[in-house]
DNA sequence: TAAAAAATCGAGCGTTCGCTCTATATTGAC
DNA sequence: GTCAATATAGAGCGAACGCTCGATTTTTTA
């Protein structure tokens, strides 16, 4: 699996995106055209990503929004009752997404392996890159439940690493020098490096698909020189 | 070299701390009495730290500010000139203080390793972590040249990182399958990790200086158990 | 193509913001 | 203890905020 093939499986188009989430929240919005709304959807959280990149959600001013978004202040309010449900929006709709995606993609038996699991994370923080920036920016914002639900997406990947790391254990493919709670919590920041600082490694001309071999032989192998790994052989 | 030893050397006291910050930006105050300034920077440190981390820097308002740290506004604009000026102060003195810190370490001969430069990051982060918290969350408020100046302290760190891995690799004690800055890239995030999700941590019941080991297992060796290592001595 | 329904507009509301400024309190030198 | 000098208080300023609502435009229906 590399990232043009996985992106002709799960990328959604904008416009698919966007239904899904109309879809999603439909009850909530006073606009039922759903053709119109999409494409306002669309050009408002673009809109915000936008400003909220490049400030924060909280110093992004909805007269700003409006702009950016070619809405009026009215036209912006038939699709939020307020500005924290526009972030309320965002983070739920994102957790919904990643769920379904990584559902769908584990259900394919060949890709039930640590390999697929990460790639399937990088992967979709490069296509939905500004939701997963926002998503980890703005998530200190949200109450205790809202943080709740918000955070469904990311114990699943957890969960799914420590499952596989320990399958991989318990064929002795793995060491279990380290938990395997442990190994999946030090991968998870290795996930989030990619969204986080992807300016980085466009500057270093680092593609998605070196960015994921580097991190599988990172969590694999590590530092260690094949010459110095007989150090290793007396642990046991 | 664990916590408790980095500690005696290298932590100083609440009013150390304070005494530096003042004295690093003595000319901008209009408080000309030490004492008395030292004190009230403290409480206003602290206030920003407690309330930008429950809600954001930017959602934060001078009256909170001014509620938690126990001064009136025009006690607290004695010390600021504006709110971004205490978005700036903290920014520079972190940097500062990170660059001074590591110095005075790296210095000692004995300290010269990975795992040396590993530890004193994260020592740093912890008893500086609201510090660590805060300038990672708001650093991209900041303009194009203040970013500049407070990510000094970073890239002092990430050099230190590929000097010493370069130093690995050419010794043949570690693999040059990754590129020395691709490594030091990685590492970073489990640095930041320590005091981005602490109180996880903290929850498992995890030390620092096991949080410490487990990041050197995890960089120097991966995941792969020595039964399976002898896969890699064909790689070269 | 006319009427009804749906969607959008933006000036304006009350509130809160960052910040100032004068009056008051505290401090230190003699 | 007195008097400058220093430090703090908090009401008040204009500006900007989130948000509303009646007027208007656009779309759908028949």
């Amino acid at each position: 699996m590399d990232y043009q093939s996985f992106c002709q499986k799960y990328q959604p188009t904008n416009q698919q995106l966007y239904t899904e989430f109309y879809q999603l929240f439909k009850k909530k919005f006073s606009v039922k055209n759903e053709r119109i709304a999409v494409e306002k959807l669309s050009r408002i959280i673009a809109a915000t990503f936008k400003l909220s990149a490049s400030q924060s959600f909280a110093n992004m001013s909805l007269r700003q929004l409006s702009n950016e978004s070619g809405l009026s202040m009215g036209g912006l309010y038939a699709y939020i009752q307020n500005k924290r449900q526009l972030a309320l929006y965002i983070h739920e709709f994102l957790s919904h997404f990643v769920i379904k995606t990584i559902n769908q993609v584990t259900n394919e038996k060949e890709c039930n392996t640590l390999e697929c699991i990460i790639k399937t994370h990088i992967y979709l923080s490069e296509f939905l890159q500004p939701w997963f920036f926002f998503a980890f920016m703005e998530s200190k914002n949200l109450s205790r439940d809202e943080k709740k639900a918000a955070i469904q997406s990311d114990l699943l990947m957890e969960n799914k690493l420590i499952k596989v790391i320990k399958l991989g254990q318990d064929e002795e493919v793995y060491s279990t020098i380290l938990k395997a709670e442990t190994v999946a919590s030090l991968t998870k920041p290795l996930l989030s490096e990619w969204y986080l600082k992807r300016w980085k490694y466009k500057k270093r001309d680092m593609s998605i698909d070196m960015y994921c071999t580097a991190v599988m032989i990172f969590i694999e192998r590590g530092l260690t020189s094949p010459h110095s790994l007989s150090k290793f052989e007396n642990h046991e």
